[in-house]
DNA sequence: CGGTCGGTTGAAACTGATCAACAAGGGTGG
DNA sequence: CCACCCTTGTTGATCAGTTTCAACCGACCG
């Protein structure tokens, strides 16, 4: 149980919205960061830091500042499914009534604003810029869930390693980091949980994507895609 | 392929929106319907008619007046997930950029308002009601998305049909049909399509969870739930 | 230098898929 | 009006992909 969060004071609140949800419907809005960053504190988390667990009251609403949280459910008999890995610019426990309905924590060390929830809501009802970027950030959320349930419910375990390695490709290409080389920082058991696999599968997996000449293993937790389009035809059948 | 689609001059819009679903933050708003009424065209659907296919332009966005429609992605080889089931009120072709990621038909006859999409958008951007309720709806999808994702990535055949069977009861409930008696209009193949499985497995566990007196198949379609604290203790494992 | 953690690899077991046969309706046409 | 057919659902037998159990390896850390 790692805890380890560290508060300082709240620096600049605008890289935290990438320029893919600074314009969520092809307008071109001032961000809506200046009134937000009065009210939000940055929060530095360790990995494996626990930002807040399913049940949890829901006092708070975050923004990733850096690194990569992930938000998972989990079953009485310790079954998890992590739904999804935020990363920069992604918001989190926006949609809790009382309490949050999944649990976050930090892949990766990480950086996010805390802003208190009820002021938050306060300024949402009356900020058309921030309302256009929650519901943008919402959507796409929604439809990478679709997305994410034909992979669970229909996919073998070979199409669900590449479909989630080019996504996580399109992922990076949109915030601008390159395409064909990239970061890997969660763990086998993260990977297995999130592709609805158990660890020994996903390792088996990737040595055989590997063998294929598909991807390389480069150090540092990342990731080459020698063959992007044999991974894009393997992802869709 | 049943197409048969049938339009009518449009009657009113306030049925189309449940109290459920016009109070999306706390706020007793008045219901955006007289705005939106103006635009919409009522569309007659005969039982498995589709509305739209993934990769249709999306000229048009949806709101369901009554009967059930399915939204589902497919894979080239014929896979299907079926990512949820709709019923009145619910919202259909929003998240679209150009065109749909998703297809959408009827599993019983229904009928849904049809409104252009481009003036949609329009009125949902001055319309402060309406965007509540646009973002009630999406919130609510992506927190069904994340309960669907725990389900096909993690639990087991017998755990799927109870989680289902209870989610239906739920939304029921919410639109203030009784609660132990549901509809399930949809076929075998259907149900294994939403919940990961073949349509021989759900027969097998439908009978299976008869057989142990969790349920009570009706005729028309319904279902008993008779031992709901039974299905509960099976569908969190 | 021992211990732990994350990852890899192997062998056996199991859940759900596949292939197959059959029953019950429901609609259609003779 | 009935026979037929087509669709939907049920049940059985076998098969396969993934899980489970287990051993092992290397790296990192105390």
């Amino acid at each position: 149980m790692a805890q380890m969060i560290a508060e300082t004071a709240a620096p600049s609140f605008g890289r935290a919205f990438p320029a893919a949800l600074a314009r969520p419907l092809r307008d071109a809005p001032a961000p809506a960061a200046p009134t937000l960053d009065a009210l939000a504190r940055t929060v530095a988390l360790a990995r494996d830091a626990t930002l807040f667990a399913e049940g949890d009251d829901a006092d708070f609403v975050y923004v990733v500042v850096s690194g990569t949280i992930r938000i998972h459910k989990t079953l009485p008999d310790g079954r998890r499914q992590i739904t999804g890995f935020l990363g920069a610019g992604d918001f989190l426990g926006l949609s809790a009534g009382e309490s949050h309905v999944y649990s976050a924590e930090a892949v990766t060390a990480a950086s996010v604003k805390r802003i208190d929830r009820s002021r938050f809501e306060a300024v949402a009802a009356t900020d058309a810029a921030l309302q256009r970027q929650l519901m943008a950030f919402t959507s796409s959320e929604l439809l990478a869930a679709q997305d994410q349930m034909l992979l669970l419910g229909r996919k073998t375990a070979r199409e669900r390693l590449c479909s989630f390695l080019l996504a996580l490709a399109e992922k990076a290409r949109r915030r601008g980091e390159g395409g064909e080389r990239i970061a890997l920082p969660m763990s086998r058991t993260d990977i297995a949980d999130h592709l609805g696999l158990t660890l020994e599968t996903v390792s088996r997996t990737v040595t055989q994507l590997k063998t294929s000449g598909l991807i390389r293993l480069l150090d540092g937790q990342r990731v080459q895609l020698a063959d992007i389009a044999g991974l894009r035809a393997i992802a869709q059948g």
